[in-house]
Parts: structure tokens; sequence; C-alpha cells
DNA sequence: CTGTCATTTCAGAAATTTCTGAAACGTCGA
DNA sequence: TCGACGTTTCAGAAATTTCTGAAATGACAG
């Protein structure tokens, strides 16, 4: 590997953390290439870049794609493909809040559905599928606030963002508007 | 294996998404039977259940513990170690999203912190610490969000959840109640 | 067509992680 | 102190994941 030391060091801190998050390590090194190069790189750059085999790299970027971490970007009068990650941060952060779901709870969400339309046979099967009940309704909770959120504009996303637990306390000093609000909703 | 049909699907889900979730397998299904199980279980009959090693049970469960998803719980006359899950889900919810920010999160903002107090060496370096300064401030800023919102109460964090993105509209139609209470403020 | 350049696939090698059995350790009652 | 019972540790075995080189595939210019 041979980079620039800030960038190595931020390859090589990405390529560790990416076992912590269910990627390997030399996806984890693509992606922060790709993040912090100044234009799209092909493949036999990044091979000399972190020193791995064409291959690897061959499916790194292949996983990167599922993903949707990492674009091909063409480049004119260049039959290879060159990749970027999107530019704005708040866009990887809708990616990876989508894909983390489509990966991680909505498989649990459907398995626990599927459970609970179980008839249990036992006592120990009902006391469970109370618990699994427990955790559906938090899952589904958590994921309608989500649907909802996802859809603002970053904008607005960060100005909620910034407003934090104080929206509580807004909250609270509002209950009145809010509820006035409601009726006058209800007359029309 | 042997148990509830029910209890068997739930815990073998658990165990094949244990590895999407940087816990292994073995980890995943002790995690999801002690999660369902009516009373504490000590560590004899998890190997029942389960049928793994007796020494697998006892390195699952210290990671569990190191999790705080599991808690020993002590049986008066039993020297054995019982074990279950904290029951309430939303306690689950906040054991989970502190752990994964510790590991999944911290280590990144502080590696990222170090690197920009660097001093750039050249173009290609003074262009990827301007990136990382966008992911820096951008996770600042959900952290500060998250340390605000994990003060809540359950009710009131239920409460948030629930109103989702109507909060905005809220925020639209009240902006002249908060100028206003801030300007009452201000004079206090 | 054919040859060149680029990418993908894939079987096996290498590395890593997980799991096990055996032994060490700890605690308690007699 | 001893022995019964329970837990933890750990080296190596087993399983899984990652990585590589070689071959297959594909796209295109001449």
């Amino acid at each position: 590997m041979n980079l620039p030391p800030l960038v190595q060091a931020f390859v090589l801190h990405f390529g560790e953390m990416g076992s912590r998050w269910g990627i390997n390590r030399t996806v984890g090194q693509i992606y922060a290439l790709l993040y912090v190069s100044p234009e799209p790189l092909n493949a036999e750059q990044i091979v000399e870049a972190l020193g791995v085999s064409r291959s690897n790299v061959s499916m790194g970027l292949k996983e990167l794609q599922a993903w949707n971490l990492a674009v091909p970007k063409h480049i004119p009068d260049d039959r290879r493909d060159h990749y970027t990650t999107p530019g704005d941060v708040w866009e990887i952060l809708r990616i990876l809040a989508e894909e983390r779901k489509k990966r991680e709870v909505d498989p649990t969400l459907s398995v626990l559905r599927e459970l609970l339309m179980q008839a249990p046979a036992s006592e120990a099967e009902r006391h469970a599928q109370a618990r699994m009940g427990e955790m559906h309704a938090l899952i589904e909770q958590l994921t309608a606030w989500y649907d909802d959120v996802r859809r603002l504009e970053t904008e607005r996303l960060a100005q909620l963002l910034h407003l934090g637990a104080r929206v509580v306390r807004l909250l609270e000093t509002t209950d009145k508007v809010v509820s006035l609000g409601r009726a006058k909703r209800r007359k029309e």
C-alpha cells in the first residue's frame, strides 16, 4: 500500500472497522479510498493503492455496488470502469440506513410476523409468543418512524436532528396549540 | 436441539442473523433463548436446549454480559448461575444503541478527530481531509442528537417516535410560538 | 473474424473465526 | 484438607470467510 499517510490511516481504519460492520476488510478499504479520492478511480488504481489482487477488487466493487455505496462513473474515451462514492454524506447516511434496515431488520420482522400467526401448542410457546409480540411491536414502531423521517428533505432532517430532545420540551409548552389545531382540523 | 417449534424457529433465526450483526451464531441463539424463556436459565439448560458445548455457552454468556444483554440472576439455594435478558424491550433498544455506538461509531470518531488535527502535506491530503471533515461533522451531529434523546424517559421517547415526521409540520405551524417563547426566556 | 484490453467467475489456498474437550480454577460443605 | 460441583480458560480442530491466480467472458477496434 502506497498512499499519503493521512489517507492510509483512514483507509486502514475503515478496513479494521469493516469486520465490526459486517463487511470485510477489503470492501471497507475500497470504500474509504473512493470516499476521499478527488476523482473516480478504476480497478487498477485501487489494486495499486491497496496492494490486493485484481479479483478481490472486482468482488469488493460488486459488493459496494450492491450496497449502493459505489457508483460507476463513465470517463469519456476510457474503456475502463471508474467508481466513486455518493458525494453527499447525508445521502450516504440514507443509503446506509436503508440497506441496513433491509438486511438486518426486515428479515426479522417477517419471521416474527410469521411466528405470531401460529397457534401456540403449549404454555411455553404462549409465553414465547408474547415476548415475540413485544419485540415485533417495538420494531414496527421504529420502522414506522423511520419511514416517516426518511422522506424528509435533508435540510428538514438536519433541523430536526439539531432540535434533538428540545422538541419534547417544545411539545410540552405547545400542547394546547396542538390540541387546538387538532380540534380545528376535525371541524373541517 | 430440542425445543418447541415456535421457540426453535425464533432461536434459529437469531442464530443466522447473528452473523449480519457482528455476533456469532451461538451468541445469537443464547440470547434468543433467554429472551423467550419464562424464567432464568443456567448454563446446563442452555447446553441441552441448543446442543452446543458447555464451553461455548460459557463464552457466549460472557460476551452477552459484555454487551449487557444477559444478566446473572441468583436463584436461592442454587449454586449455579442463572441468566435472563433485560425484560423491557425499550431497555434492550437502549442497550443496543449504546453498545453499537461504543463499538462502531466512537472509534471512528476519534480516528477522524486525530486525522483532522494533522497538517496536510499535499493537495491530495488536503482534499481527503476536507472529506473526512464532512464525515466527522455528520457523525458529531448524529451523536449529539443521540445524546439528547437517550436521556428521555421511555414514555416521552415513544411519544416522539409516534409523532415521527409530523413533528416537522408541527414546527412549521408553531414557529411563531417558539420564537415568542425564546424571546420571553431571554427576558427572564 | 481476430486480437487486445478490461472485467468477472471460480476453485482452491490462506486467514480468520468459531467451537470443543480437557484441564485449570474457584467455591463451598463436611 | 478434601471432594463435589460448577465455571472459565485455552490449545487445537472444525467451519467459515476472505483472498488469489488462472481461466472464462465480454466488448470493441481494425
